[in-house]
DNA sequence: AATAGTAAAGGACATTTGTCCCATTGATGA
DNA sequence: TCATCAATGGGACAAATGTCCTTTACTATT
């Protein structure tokens, strides 16, 4: 599903517009903007457009943790954590962004209380729909989980790539083309 | 994994014993301390014994989330949403565990600013965990995923049923014996 | 036009996992 | 002691998925 956060974008343009530390940005389709295992310098919500969040495991497989849409956050687990990226993020669209600085982010959530209830929201909504989509991902067969995905996006196929769409769901691009064939997609 | 939280469980320990919000509680085995779809009114942090954390999918099948051992906080994600729960949260041994009220932690969240920095964190590190674990379970043979379980583990076998073992590996308990088996373990 | 690169589709076969069943063991209460 | 139930272990076959390889179509570049 393509991962959004309305609330937290209405809250972000608020803070832009009020000349708080929140800067747009910009990237074209296929820019890398947070690479794995790498220092994360700033938090990021997007505006427009989509990206993949993914991981690479050691094996060269690579995982699709989520879509991310207009004012979904990325970046702030490391913030928080202190700690190197664990997973990539990609343009998949072309992305706007705000842009919140490291420094920034840790003094917003210190001494703005809305931000900081915000953040415990996403991160809150987070750890649920990893926790359903998980669950949902290893108990059904690979076709119905698709058929889910394709209920909450009907514009798939001409949005996203087949390979994400495989990595998404954990199987390989010929599985996919297998399970589209079969339902006559 | 077993999830832990030595630095979460101090802290409670600290407001424990200076008449803080917290409460001391037990469980026997098999207790469902949290029930799928229910209202939730308090957060909990083990202090010891292990628990799981499941969900029932719609088509009869279990999947375990995680193994909760000391320090391990549930039922935050449910009070930060105002929501229903969204899993179960079963002892599997003897458990006690830091009780703190919906409305406590709430204060606590808003007042105390060390305690909010750690709910932060807590939540940061299980996305993080969750997309980890996921990423691995997807991509890996539920052999190998085994494996990695019981080298963060090794008392897994005389702790954990094997029912439980095969829901949170996401096969099923033949396959899982058909693994043991290979390996002779 | 020729070439290279990438996304997409699918055949053939191997491997993994699920389903259905039944047998064994160990604990517990009548 | 016997009956019962839950946990465990595994045979036989079906279904799902992976691996390897080939083909086609489209795009971009030279």
């Amino acid at each position: 599903m393509i991962r959004e956060n309305p609330a937290l974008l209405r809250y972000l343009s608020e803070l832009h517009l009020a000349n708080g530390p929140v800067t747009a940005s910009d990237f074209p389709p296929k820019t890398e903007i947070i690479g794995q295992e790498k220092n994360v310098k700033a938090a990021f919500v997007i505006t427009s457009g989509i990206a993949k969040c993914y991981l690479h495991e050691n094996n060269g497989r690579i995982f699709v943790q989520e879509f991310f849409g207009p004012g979904e956050l990325f970046g702030e687990v490391e913030l928080i954590r202190q700690s190197l990226s664990f997973s990539c993020i990609e343009a998949i669209t072309h992305l706007s962004a705000f842009r919140i600085g490291q420094d920034d982010f840790h003094a917003l959530l210190h001494a703005d209380s809305r931000f900081n209830t915000l953040i415990l929201q996403s991160l809150a909504n987070k750890v649920r729909y990893k926790a359903l989509r998980h669950a949902h991902n290893q108990s059904h067969p690979a076709a119905d989980n698709l058929v889910r995905l394709q209920q909450t996006f009907p514009d798939l196929f001409h949005t996203i790539p087949k390979q994400d769409l495989a990595d998404y769901l954990g199987i390989t691009l010929r599985s996919l083309n297998r399970i589209l064939r079969g339902t006559d997609q």
